[in-house]
DNA sequence: GGGCAGGTCTAAG
DNA sequence: CTTAGACCTGCC
């Protein structure tokens, strides 16, 4: 008997657009569009249809303390997006992507995965960042059992990653990018820094506290702190992101005065101006 | 073969 | 404080 839990479709959710707009690196699309995975160390496939959304893989228990944090399922998108168009009520670009974007969702994914993922996300393609962290997860990560076809390796602990040693980082080809996973896994593993703990603190101050690792930059703090501590303050500016900026508001484009809703903003014109056609 | 890809570090003004 | 170069790797 394969345990899901099924619960109704949301506005602005869609499977599609929240695994496919750059934020998660480790889910993929089977033939019936439904999408695999593991996150929390626990194998499960999302199911979309029109009206509800189906978990294969979990229970109620796993969907209360697990899924419904990792899904925003608590945030109300329709009074963010509301939010956002009163804020700029004449942004007609920024208009468009929301609507080409509606379905975005962040998700509120594990702290240590998406720091050493967004590590390896540096001067690097999407492909090879989802290969880099697959081939990370099977050599080291544990076998998880699934209900779906495929083998699934959960990603492997700080405290894994650490032992491993920089050597062994190499030869999974992750290149230049190998001292930083290194430092961020020492760092992680020997408590120096509390990922958990850092929950508590301000946005600056995390941001502060993650870019004291070597090889996190200003870019990737803050995509950690948006896709994985939910920070929607945070604003990544990427290559896409300047772009964008660059070509539609070239007056300047002040995030601060969206303090709730920024990082959604900077996802919808990320994916806008990534994915568009 | 040279350029490029969800950046960051380092050295130099 | 701002700014070039360099950087693993693989695919075009």
């Amino acid at each position: 008997m394969v345990k899901s839990v099924t619960f109704a479709r949301p506005q602005n959710f869609d499977l599609d657009l929240i695994f496919d707009c750059g934020q998660s690196f480790r889910f993929v699309k089977s033939s019936d569009n439904s999408y695999s995975g593991i996150a929390y160390g626990r194998a499960v496939d999302f199911i979309q249809e029109d009206d509800r959304i189906t978990i294969v893989g979990a229970d109620n228990c796993d969907f209360e303390n697990i899924w419904k944090r990792y899904l925003a399922l608590d945030l109300d998108y329709s009074a963010l997006r509301g939010e956002i168009l009163s804020s700029r009520p004449d942004d007609e670009v920024l208009k468009s992507a929301m609507e080409y974007g509606s379905g975005i969702r962040l998700l509120r994914q594990e702290k240590w995965e998406t720091l050493c993922s967004f590590i390896i996300s540096q001067n690097n393609n999407i492909p090879r960042i989802r290969s880099l962290v697959e081939a990370l997860s099977c050599r080291y990560g544990d076998r998880i059992e699934a209900y779906s076809v495929g083998e699934f390796y959960s990603f492997p602990s700080a405290e894994r990653v650490a032992e491993i040693g920089i050597d062994k980082l190499r030869e999974l080809k992750v290149g230049f990018r190998a001292p930083y996973i290194h430092d961020a896994a020492t760092k992680v593993a020997s408590g120096e820094i509390d990922l958990e703990a850092l929950d508590d603190l301000s946005t600056d101050e995390l941001l502060s506290a993650l870019m004291s690792i070597k090889g996190v930059g200003l870019k990737v703090a803050s995509c950690v702190a948006l896709f994985a501590y939910g920070r929607l303050d945070c604003f990544p500016i990427d290559v896409w992101v300047k772009r964008v900026l660059d070509k539609y508001y070239p007056d300047g484009f002040d995030h601060t005065a969206l303090p709730n809703t920024a990082g959604l903003v900077q996802q919808y014109l990320f994916y806008y101006e990534r994915f568009r056609q």
